[in-house]
DNA sequence: TCACTAACCTAACGTAGGTTATGAATTATG
DNA sequence: CATAATTCATAACCTACGTTAGGTTAGTGA
């Protein structure tokens, strides 16, 4: 098994979209196999991200450990699917990747995959992005499946709040944010009214001061360290070695 | 405003990885900015996706309308944002978008993207891998957002079976499931307890039989109209509009 | 100035799902 | 084969959040 058996490759092929030599630099990528047993870890969360892999047999997951104990699995892996694409573009995972039972996965580098945009740094920048939102879902997707309203809403405020700062749109701790109530509500998965008990319990607890779509943060810090924050997602740099690489280019 | 104030390429530019060329491709790019008036929409669901949008001005947000009358809002768009690129690789829109206050948006077709690729049907199948990973990620939110846990769990198997049977690994419509209610409660975000709970029920509804690892689904289209599930986002071919792009190429 | 409306707040009450606990069935291990 | 460790089912109880409802405030327009 290689890249070429990837689901969706294969769906490639079958639309003749792919040239002989297409198929050779893909079965070219291939690397030994390594042969998994149950549960054990593919890496880490943190850990440096330097490659992917196609599962061939057996079943993998990746997941986030939280503070509070649980962990919040964001996606189980099939026979022909790849994991850890999702890191693609960062210096770090994002997060921790385990087989279930035994199994059988074949590792590519991300610089072999990098080599395939024919070094084109903005084809590299546009899968960047790609993989940023991602990483932005997956993080709403933990919040939305272990953490409680209060602990919700303070995420979403703070990452609001980072993003905005990024685009120099802070001024004072406070910023503009043209959300109705209902609107975070469809976006945090609860009711309207909960989302209106919820800013009342942060501004008693001196956390958020907001007046219609005028929001302030007294103290940033600690929201970020009420969710335990971890901004590595929104970073905006792509790893040192994509800059070496594309600035070796011609 | 461009792609190039977006806020990777912002930071491609700053770590020097953009060359004079890149730079001026990517102005060339640029096409007419679109007024848009509050809560104007840019897209809906299932209609064609041809194009993405830089935001420039005001605040967006991508959604998805669910038959039990509510939404669920999937992100939030802010200035120097990357619209619509979730839908890059697939036909149709995965989901609507639309203006929250007034702003200015630049449009981009998708086309143009694609060119950047350097005609690499390889590069594009990689990404095009990614965004699909997205797209299950974005289904998941959505019933973790609005959905009971008899919705998501039957949501969640039938995911499971669609995804299987794809790879071959069903018959007579049973499979083997590697996952214990506890690694099942940890994905759909509820406690092990309930999980069983759900199953329970499920199995008294005649829908779903389950010994350990044994699954059988004696009925997957009731399954599927229960959670009225929509398969688009498992689809595994290119739009037509490359292959055609693709076969042109060298 | 006074309607009219959209957005928001707060209270009262109901319920889906969390928690804790206990026992049965299955699988792993010496 | 005996025993330990998982995994699962079900019950009893509790809480976070949904729902319904009524009232307040801030805009908007005649």
């Amino acid at each position: 098994m290689s890249l070429i058996d990837t689901v969706v490759m294969r769906g490639l092929s079958t639309q003749g979209a792919l040239s002989q030599e297409d198929k050779a630099l893909l079965l070219g990528l291939e690397l030994s196999p390594r042969y998994m047993s149950a549960s054990e870890v593919l890496w880490q969360e943190s850990e440096d991200a330097d490659l992917f892999c196609v599962v061939k047999e057996g079943w993998a997951y990746s997941y986030r450990n939280l503070k509070n104990g649980s962990k919040q699995i964001l996606k189980f892996y099939l026979p022909g699917d790849i994991i850890g694409i999702r890191d693609f573009g960062f210096t770090r995972r994002l997060a921790s990747a385990a087989m279930i039972n035994k199994g059988v996965i074949c590792p590519f580098s991300y610089q072999q995959l990098f080599e395939l945009f024919g070094r084109s740094s903005l084809a590299a920048g546009i899968v960047a992005t790609a993989t940023r939102q991602q990483a932005q879902l997956s993080e709403r997707l933990i919040y939305l499946g272990k953490y409680s309203a209060h602990e919700q809403l303070a995420h979403f405020l703070y990452e609001i709040y980072l993003r905005l700062k990024r685009i120099k749109a802070v001024r004072d701790n406070s910023f503009f944010m043209p959300l109705t109530q209902e609107l975070i509500s469809d976006a945090l998965g609860m009711s309207p009214v909960h989302v209106s008990r919820t800013f009342s319990m942060l501004r008693d607890e001196g956390l958020v001061i907001r007046n219609r779509q005028h929001v302030k943060l007294p103290d940033p810090e600690a929201l970020a360290r009420l969710v335990e924050f971890n901004d590595s997602y929104i970073d905006e740099f792509l790893p040192p070695s994509f800059s070496e690489l594309l600035k070796a280019s011609p």
